[in-house]
DNA sequence: CTTTAAACTTAGTACGGATACC
DNA sequence: GGTATCCGTACTAAGTTTAAAG
């Protein structure tokens, strides 16, 4: 970014605060904080185009079809064939319709046409000049470039996003028994404004409405919330500055730095959860085994949740189900975790913890509480007696960056190029990926692609079997390659295409065996949450491989505070 | 003590532009 | 120069933690 480009008004950008001394950790986050509010999605516009009920088209009002495009717009998906998505859709529907309509229920609908209307109107989208594209992306730009900053004592900070989010239908992931209800547009009355106490009040963008309340809380670091009136189980939504500023990167810092705490005194708590697990007792053998799990296997904590919400647990909540015991003091987890993704994972533990666990099962159903004489609640009480601060999720970031910095410390340096080295990197990424079971779903058309990776991989190993074949040739005279492919004439230049073909199918099978073993694994998402920045970057200076390589823009702003790790620099 | 909720972090997915590939 | 794939980012859901209320 030119800074020079920006406007004059602009405040000094970006306070170096990570220079300084950080200590001061007072409930008062700022003195003044100024920003434009939040703006609107573009009111909805009616096409007009006719639901089909029992073969007849029926004519929607403008705010009854905003609602079955919003259907419509599912149709064709995962979510479409939802039973509970369905059955939630359908009941706030027919309420939107009213009583007497003639529409009596999804399943005699269709949305085919409307859905063919959004569809063209996407590929009319896609289709104009991108000169057109490129003007509206810009005047998008200006419109973040001018808003979408606060003035934070008087330094200027991206806020996340500004937008409030669109009406659509609530898409819960897992078995979410609210999936499918309506997510309402929102009006400025369903916003409250976080200022400071003598700064200006944002102007309200929509004519004629206001905001539903202005407060002036600097304990706190969001700009504004907003709760979806309609959607009465979902929680509030708050409006931060970006992962660059400096409330979210001070924090970042602190969170790692607590962590690098929970290193100096892993052994004694080690030491003192081992202790509880032979405790006699019953809470504090849970409490320890419990604590145990936490620490070995990453596990969240796992805090109750309510019927509102997908079945899904964490440490603390797991059942008797989701745990079988096997021989050699192995145990098999099955259960869903956050965003219900599923965790299942055999391992060994220690005799101790088995036999607790045995003995927490017994006598129990299926559907009882593993732990239940503690809370996650109760473990954070117990962690906090070991040090201020100190709560279960702070075992994933430990784990996570240890774990990582082990790995990279194996690095022997020996004329590497930079992709091998990066490549290095990756896979102490993605023992720390599987560690904290960070997810993705397989990408679309991964067997196609894989096939035609695996496809040309053959050709490679064809074309080194004629060469190997033209090499006896050219040494024997005898039985000269029959081919169409242009063979090289000299011994020398053989070997050399030889060669050259030998390590393209080397590098083809490192390539296919790493999309085969990333195919469900996130990286992402420990090199964002988990793993303290400043392993990498170290280690990045030490073995010569540009930062730029392993983070992206958006992280390397996000960890501008640990750019400036030394190569000795230590987790 | 238990329950609620405010405030913040962590999470996967959709999408669209950038880049590789033919 | 067009298309397929990659990659970054925007989006928003789903967790955790802790303070306050009951």
């Amino acid at each position: 970014m030119e800074t020079e480009d920006l406007p004059k008004k602009r405040k000094k950008e970006s306070s170096h605060w990570w220079e300084g001394d950080q200590e001061d950790q007072s409930s008062i986050k700022w003195m003044s904080l100024e920003h434009h509010g939040l703006f609107f999605p573009p009111l909805y516009q009616p096409h007009g185009v006719p639901l089909v009920y029992n073969g007849e088209p029926i004519y929607l009002t403008p705010e009854q079809e905003e609602i079955a495009t919003m259907w419509a717009s599912v149709v064709g998906t995962e979510w479409e064939t939802k039973e509970i998505f369905r059955k939630n859709f359908e009941s706030s529907f027919l309420k939107i319709l009213g009583e007497n309509h003639k529409i009596k229920s999804l399943n005699g609908c269709d949305f085919k046409g409307i859905s063919m209307h959004i569809e063209s109107q996407r590929e009319l989208k896609k289709l104009r000049p991108s000169e057109e594209k490129k003007t509206e992306r810009e005047a998008k730009q200006k419109i973040i470039e001018e808003m979408g900053y606060a003035i934070v004592d008087n330094t200027r900070e991206k806020i996340s996003n500004i937008i409030v989010e669109p009406p659509g239908l609530f898409r819960g992931r897992g078995q979410h028994p609210k999936g499918g209800n309506i997510k309402g547009r929102l009006a400025p009355e369903d916003i409250t404004i976080n200022i400071g106490k003598r700064n200006k009040v944002p102007i309200c963008p929509l004519p004629g409405h206001s905001w539903k309340f202005i407060t002036h809380n600097n304990t706190t670091t969001w700009l504004a919330f907003y709760e979806d009136p309609e959607l009465s189980f979902s929680s509030k939504k708050y409006v931060y500055l970006s992962a660059a500023s400096k409330f979210k990167g001070l924090s970042d810092k602190l969170k790692y730095e607590k962590a690098k705490k929970l290193k100096e005194m892993i052994d004694e708590i080690r030491a003192d959860y081992n202790k509880k697990i032979l405790s006699d007792s019953s809470v504090n053998k849970q409490l320890g085994s419990a604590l145990y799990l936490i620490d070995k296997l990453a596990l969240r904590v796992g805090n109750e949740k309510t019927e509102d919400e997908a079945d899904t647990v964490g440490c603390c909540s797991l059942r008797v189900e989701h745990i079988k015991f096997e021989k050699n003091h192995q145990i098999t987890l099955d259960f869903l975790g956050k965003d219900s993704m599923r965790y299942f994972n055999t391992v060994q533990i220690v005799p101790e913890v088995y036999n607790n666990l045995k003995e927490f099962c017994k006598g129990k159903e299926k559907e009882n509480d593993l732990f239940d004489l503690i809370t996650a609640h109760t473990l954070n009480g117990y962690l906090r007696s070991f040090m201020h601060g100190l709560s279960a999720k702070m075992f994933r970031t430990y784990n996570a960056s240890i774990s990582l910095q082990q790995q990279l410390a194996k690095f022997k340096a020996k004329n590497q190029s930079v992709e091998e080295k990066v490549q290095f990197y990756t896979d102490a990424n993605r023992e720390v990926a599987i560690l904290c079971n960070h997810q993705k779903s397989t990408p679309k058309n991964f067997e196609g692609m894989i096939e035609k990776l695996q496809e040309k991989l053959k050709e490679k190993l064809e074309d080194i079997r004629i060469l190997e074949d033209h090499m006896k040739f050219i040494k024997t005279g005898r039985n000269s390659v029959d081919t169409e492919r242009k063979l090289p004439c000299t011994e020398e230049n053989t070997k050399k295409a030889l060669a050259k073909a030998k390590t393209a199918v080397k590098n083809m099978e490192i390539k296919l065996k790493m999309k085969d073993d990333n195919k469900t694994i996130a990286l992402q998402t420990s090199k964002i949450n988990y793993m303290d920045p400043r392993i990498t970057v170290a280690w990045c200076k030490k073995n010569e491989v540009p930062i730029e390589k392993v983070f992206a823009k958006t992280l390397r702003a996000k960890f501008i505070w640990a750019m400036y790790a030394e190569t000795t620099w230590e987790f």
